[in-house]
DNA sequence: CGAATACTTCAAGAACTCTTGACATGACGG
DNA sequence: CCGTCATGTCAAGAGTTCTTGAAGTATTCG
């Protein structure tokens, strides 16, 4: 019933990792294809037509980021956005630039 | 009376760039100082403890993404938040990191 | 005017990030 | 098991961004 949000506090530096994580064109392509739905990183793959250890490499700062999680199945791992990502990204930003 | 904005849509490059322009410390900063408030250079210089013309390329790459503005006031300058930055950063995130 | 102040620009180097290719691991199927 | 597929790690180089010091432009003040 409370709408507003009471954000964790973070410091400077993981805020920094946080916008450095989003400030690349693959890695924001990773984010928008995962936005609306959970997804292999065999079909990242495909999506980004990108070099499979230069994938990896771009999974990798976002998940030490902890905006992605990725799910072992078989030999495919799923990728899928952290529950508070969302959060995260509004605890980095400076108060009047919460949309 | 309707309170879902409609957002501009961006292209990639534009969203990176605005992620660029947050992913330093001292921009965070530097956003942080004038969230609440219109600020001088000076007043920054103070709080940030920063070469001049090191303030001056930060204050640079955050008026190029569209972040902040300054208006010079005899041998001052005034920098603000721009009135769309908030909605430029919503306009930059996936969808379901909108805060 | 000339000095001082507030800020900017430039060029060079340091520091970081991205990309590449080569190799490693671990799971499944034959 | 052995090969293959999905993914990850490592090291080196290319490319960017940040920082520094020195010089440049405006504006005010005496």
């Amino acid at each position: 019933m409370d709408s507003s949000i009471t954000l964790v506090p973070m410091d400077l530096e993981a805020k920094v990792e946080v916008f450095k994580a989003l400030a690349d064109p693959y890695r924001l392509e990773i984010l928008e294809i995962l936005s609306p739905k959970i997804r292999c990183n065999c079909h990242l793959q495909d999506q980004l037509n990108i070099a499979p250890n230069l994938l990896s490499y771009h999974l990798k700062v976002l998940r030490e980021a902890g905006l992605i999680e990725g799910s072992k199945r078989g030999r495919w791992i799923d990728y899928s956005l952290t529950s508070d990502a969302a959060e995260m990204i509004a605890a980095a930003l400076p108060e009047r630039l919460r949309p």
